[in-house]
DNA sequence: TTGAAAGCGCTACCAG
DNA sequence: CTGGTAGCGCTTTCAA
């Protein structure tokens, strides 16, 4: 139709491509490819004069038709499941800026309830994503495992997999476990009940691991754990349920700050019980919400830029083929105290 | 190197194509290529050869290849701002699962604070994606240029731009603000403050604009007004702003839930007010805080997910080449009635 | 330093 | 219903 007319300043409606601006620029193909892939021999002159063509007719280069050839998207695949809590909110809010700063894109997908790990991170394979990034995400092992196959770098953030071969990046949550006892137990704190998120993920049961085997080791044996998910909700459910049963623990340590923020509302305003001079509560991740002066929860900090900056530092080496064994790279917690902690001592 | 031997029931390591499946199962490239995009005339007995054979060789077409020739990508691009705010978290998310909904994936692209919108728009351009929405970016009229230019549809979500070309999906802020000030006022209120979020925003503007025409046509005027951002500390700065000048509204009107916790937080911990027995407060857009029981907020709820659906399905039209002239979809809010707005009449 | 040509993996057209 | 063939827009040899 509107083909015929090839002479062309306007490319129709179409975006110009590199052969437009050979054209106008009087010059190969090849060579408007080579302004703008920086492959430098080029004379001054023949490059201003394409960076000239391209400018009149709106030129960039089509990312599709590169990463066909070079094998490479810049896309970086990141899989995500539970985004509604604000710490994964906020995890993978630094991932997509971390990636961009590492020179990659981010496709998000999200795992859909129904829907298989692995299915997610083929949705992301389809695309020929340079590299995978999985903070949550059920079934990890199969992923791990179709990634291989593959051959796309996959690294887990906030996961890990005990034996299996895939790099991970988390928090010591186990030593940080332990750190929340210590300071639990520094303070007199000596019947602790935990509240607990989803138990089969690592994260859950190195807490948790943590926290008993300090605790045991002076002597305190944890008897009351409740089990729930990652959520306000379940914070509530898991903290009437604790209570119901007529415990009056000395604390609550809480395995992530939603579930705290769950357990002091219930104890406040259904149980009339005030935080913390009736009851403490302890929480993990230190979201943003902790700092808010209606819960100032103490907290366990996740080093949050440092884990996602050392994730994404890991998939772009492996993806530059560079790179070893597997990496299962460990970041301390740091205690953040503020005021829902009661010190139980005369001191 | 390794690529003579092309008798191939394994390809290497890298991912099988359709050219390998074609050689396994016995029939021509241009079959298989059929057999997966549904061109559904073929006969059961070759459809069965290559399914199997894809399955031998874990075959599944390359999407960035497809796209190069069918000059459709799939992909609808997602471009944030201020994505800490939970208001803007909760949007992102439910469009990521619309997309996918709609057989897109999502290319979330971050506006980094430096950077122009028109930058981030382009990132997306660069790969060629199908659509694009935007929900907080500065600079739109600029965006929507180089879009339009690219002939590729764009959708402002929660934004828009008067008398601009662009298509714009938000709910009725004008009249959302007029019902919060009808509300406020039938509760007693005759002195209300308002602490707004950025002053150059459309949804600010036309909330404000809403509450003051409501109150001026009872005869109530509006005289305290604080702008700042839609955040927790911008929320307190504001209130501690606000009653430092002595000012004592018997209301104060937030224009973001976020705005909201802040206010609170500075009226019952640092000033030692109750909420709402000695002031009132109320929300807006329903983020999921509002309903922990610290907070217990009266606010406006945006209507999220219709929201969110209808600028979805208005890309996807426009992407199919469908639709006519602009849209600016408007969705009304509903107040939803928590505890935080004293009533004031005797009744 | 530049140009010509091959080809990335796919769709789509045209024959048969 | 199936195969051959021509590109999509780019990078990358290989010559000149």
């Amino acid at each position: 139709m509107a083909g015929s007319k090839k002479s062309a300043e306007s490319t129709g409606n179409r975006p110009a491509t590199s052969s437009d601006v050979a054209r106008l620029a009087n010059v190969s193909q090849s060579t408007v490819s080579r302004v703008f892939s920086d492959t430098c021999k080029l004379s001054d002159e023949t490059r201003k004069r394409v960076l000239e063509a391209a400018k009149q007719l709106g030129y960039r280069p089509n990312k599709i038709a590169r990463s066909l050839v070079s094998n490479r998207t810049n896309i970086i695949g990141i899989i995500v499941m539970n985004n509604e809590s604000p710490f994964y909110a906020t995890l993978t809010n630094l991932m997509i800026t971390a990636c961009r700063k590492f020179g990659f894109c981010s496709m998000v997908i999200r795992q859909t309830p129904g829907e298989q790990g692995i299915d997610a991170v083929t949705r992301a394979l389809d695309y020929r994503v340079d590299g995978i990034v999985v903070t949550a995400i059920e079934d990890s092992e199969s992923a791990s495992e179709i990634c291989r196959q593959s051959s796309v770098p996959l690294v887990l953030l906030n996961r890990y997999i005990a034996g299996a071969g895939v790099d991970s990046v988390c928090c010591d949550n186990l030593e940080a476990g332990s750190l929340a006892a210590q300071y639990l137990l520094d303070k007199g704190h000596r019947s602790i009940a935990c509240l607990m998120g989803d138990a089969a993920a690592s994260t859950t049961r190195d807490r948790l691991a943590g926290l008993r085997s300090k605790a045991e080791e002076r002597n305190v044996s944890i008897d009351w754990v409740e089990y729930g998910s990652y959520s306000y909700e379940s914070g509530r459910e898991m903290c009437r349920k604790l209570l119901a049963d007529g415990k009056r623990p000395d604390a609550i340590f809480c395995s992530g700050d939603i579930i705290a923020f769950g357990a002091m509302d219930v104890l406040r305003y259904e149980l009339g019980l005030r935080v913390p001079e009736d009851i403490s509560v302890m929480g993990f991740d230190d979201t943003a919400e902790t700092a808010w002066a209606s819960y100032n929860l103490t907290t366990m900090r996740q080093p949050y830029e440092e884990l996602v900056e050392t994730a994404c530092q890991l998939l772009v080496r492996r993806i530059e083929g560079k790179g070893s064994g597997v990496v299962r790279s460990l970041h301390a917690c740091r205690l953040v105290e503020r005021g829902s902690v009661q010190s139980l001592q005369p001191e």
